[in-house]
DNA sequence: TAAAATCCTGACCAATCGGTCAAGATAAAC
DNA sequence: GTTTATCTTGACCGATTGGTCAGGATTTTA
């Protein structure tokens, strides 16, 4: 039989945990050197496993990756799945925020792998950009216009909120190398000033002044 | 003579024609797919020049590398600079983040560059962060804080003010290949709507209601 | 125009890259 | 306990990597 890795079902303890091992190290590897940047050795070493060892359970470097990208997908696009149409616009918008700004702090490689996947122009992953993430984004931007139009919230482009929203938290998980140097100290102190600021920020400005 | 590049003085016409062509070659390839994805072929090629030829002006990758971030790194930071302490705060503010923007829009290789290196953890350019970077932001931050106390801008933490303001403009150039996808349409007009939204959310949220 | 400096290239090199394969080690099923 | 399926590895392959070098082409200088 052929033994490639992801064979629907059947799947033993060893294969079980050895493609998390892998899906873990090619994580962290991916992450901090995007596709072209990383090699297999690295990840092979990082999951301490020989590379033809790796190789049995996935067949090339392109599918790791795949497999990376898909297994971080849901996690990712969860927090805006999460916005309720029917809730107060202040306190669903406001959630949102922290649900992501928590994401860049307990999972800061799943953003650096999207983001190192945007630089180099998304190629792998246009497909999912068009078929899963822009009809979210349609439907959830088309809820904060609602609530526009209700006059909960100031006038502004959805899409434009939505992206200054992502910027602003994935900004603490991929530019945490210079955070780190422009403004040392505790990092769970770090994430509670952020969380201040962008409260502050975000609500002043979304919020009409009666 | 050794004919290393960067001889100080005396550039030859040639030379410096081709070390524009280097830079601005390795600016592109660089900038998609950071230190570790780029190679020095593809820099070669994409300057119309043998390999050979490109290796007579630079010693190696790295100093091409180092070149191309410091080439760089002024027009990045220039915007900051010209953040003036007598002015009036939204205005300053205001402007501060339409030079951002605009860098984003014009230069958009460059804010890919430098987000390719922090994805990195900054391996490379940590001595500039804390050299010239941390010293101009600590400058800045003083600023808006007198702003902030007395009583011009609402009070948050003004480096997560600069995070905000790097994260939400600097978005536009570093995930362009995402946006180019939700959010479909000619690319300066989404600057347009870039510009109204950010304005709006930045100056309703750190202007006080009075 | 001839000498000298600069510029450019094909051929080459060791190291690393993604990936294969045959054969041995280990675990599962009977 | 032995057969069978799964797991693991060292050795290897062609392609690409960063980089060198001797020598030829071109430009500058005198």
């Amino acid at each position: 039989m052929t033994h490639r890795a992801h064979n629907s079902q059947k799947r033993t303890r060893i294969q079980e945990r050895n493609e998390k091992r892998i899906l873990d190290a090619a994580l962290k590897v991916f992450s901090s050197y995007g596709f072209r940047g990383s090699t297999i050795d690295q990840i092979a070493k990082m999951a301490e496993m020989s590379k033809p060892n790796l190789l049995y359970y996935f067949a090339g470097k392109e599918e790791i990756y795949i497999a990376v990208l898909e297994r971080t997908l849901d996690e990712w696009l969860e927090p805006l799945t999460m916005l309720n149409p029917d809730g107060e616009p202040a306190e669903e918008i406001w959630s949102y925020i922290e649900r992501k700004l928590n994401l860049s702090r307990t999972a800061p490689a799943a953003s650096r792998l999207f983001a190192n996947e945007m630089l180099q122009g998304a190629p792998r992953i246009q497909q999912i950009l068009t078929g899963e993430l822009k009809p979210l984004v349609d439907e959830k931007c088309a809820v904060i216009q609602k609530w526009i139009d209700a006059g909960k919230l100031n006038p502004v482009d959805p899409v434009h909120l939505v992206y200054m929203i992502w910027a602003a938290t994935q900004h603490y998980a991929d530019f945490e190398a210079q955070i780190d140097t422009l403004s040392p100290g505790p990092r769970e102190q770090r994430f509670a000033n952020a969380s201040e600021t962008l409260k502050a920020v975000f609500l002043n400005g979304l919020l009409p002044r009666s």
